[in-house]
DNA sequence: CAATAGTTGAGAATTAGTTGCAACTGAACG
DNA sequence: CGTTCAGTTGCAACTAATTCTCAACTATTG
């Protein structure tokens, strides 16, 4: 954790970036965090972590990060936005409509499908979002 | 159109939904509407056909028409929420980045290997959202 | 037509996120 | 190391989208 924060410390510092306090505490945070936190919580952990940030900052931040490549923005139907690392392969989300628990998933087929589609209508695609909002079977 | 909104119409009243005059004229305007607007625009489109429409009332009827089945609720990243009437099949949304414009797609197989990967994970589906933001090709 | 439970309009409230600005502070420089 | 200054922060005010409150209506049922 420590240490992937500072390799992306690092990164941004190469890219330009300042890091300050309140940026080096929020990438702890977040390399810390497996699951989805939305600016709230990512807030509430780093007050926690004794880190003094206030919630603008955390806005502005995820803004920064996101736009570093260093972390990725989720919205899900109706609740505010969530963020992850962004040091993963691409995945899609599955969404527990009972829990609001977020399992993530890869399949190539589904992916290599999107691309045939849009290809067919003549478009290709420069992103995409897929999300299955499910829930457990034979409960 | 006005057919389809009187169809509309009687079916809610049968679901035990009063048909008030605001309630007519925003059926109307979503039936005769091709695209899929918001609820600012929605209620634009009832006040230019000289209907006496609060906003706070298209968004309340928004909710109610979801209710009973009768539209579908889109939220695309970032902007408002768009509503498309639901008397069609089943389909995915691609939106070009570059013009906003939406265009409707539908895919078994992609469907089908949806259902398959929740399955494997011990889930079934209650509904999926999967949106390609694209470009056009050789522009 | 009266009764009444559901509906509406107007505006206040809420939620999630953004912004203006004066006070700070990393990082480069000397 | 101390200075410099563009980039950053905190706070409070702001915005956008949507929901809520409540008194005044109005579809439907009897």
């Amino acid at each position: 954790m420590e240490n992937r924060a500072s390799q992306l410390e690092q990164a941004l510092r190469r890219a330009g970036v300042r890091v300050t306090r309140q940026r080096a505490a929020l990438l702890r945070v977040i390399a810390g965090s497996e699951d989805h936190p939305d600016a709230a919580e990512l807030h509430r952990r780093a007050e926690a972590a004794g880190a003094g940030v206030s919630l603008a900052t955390v806005y502005r931040t995820l803004t920064t990060l996101q736009t570093q490549g260093v972390i990725e923005k989720l919205e899900f139907q109706g609740e505010p936005a969530r963020w992850e690392a962004a040091d993963q392969r691409h995945h899609d989300h599955m969404i527990d409509v009972d829990t609001g628990e977020v399992v993530e998933f890869i399949n190539d087929r589904i992916e290599r499908l999107q691309a045939e589609i849009a290809a067919e209508m003549g478009y290709e695609i420069v992103h995409h979002r897929l999300e299955l909002y499910v829930r457990r079977r034979g409960g």
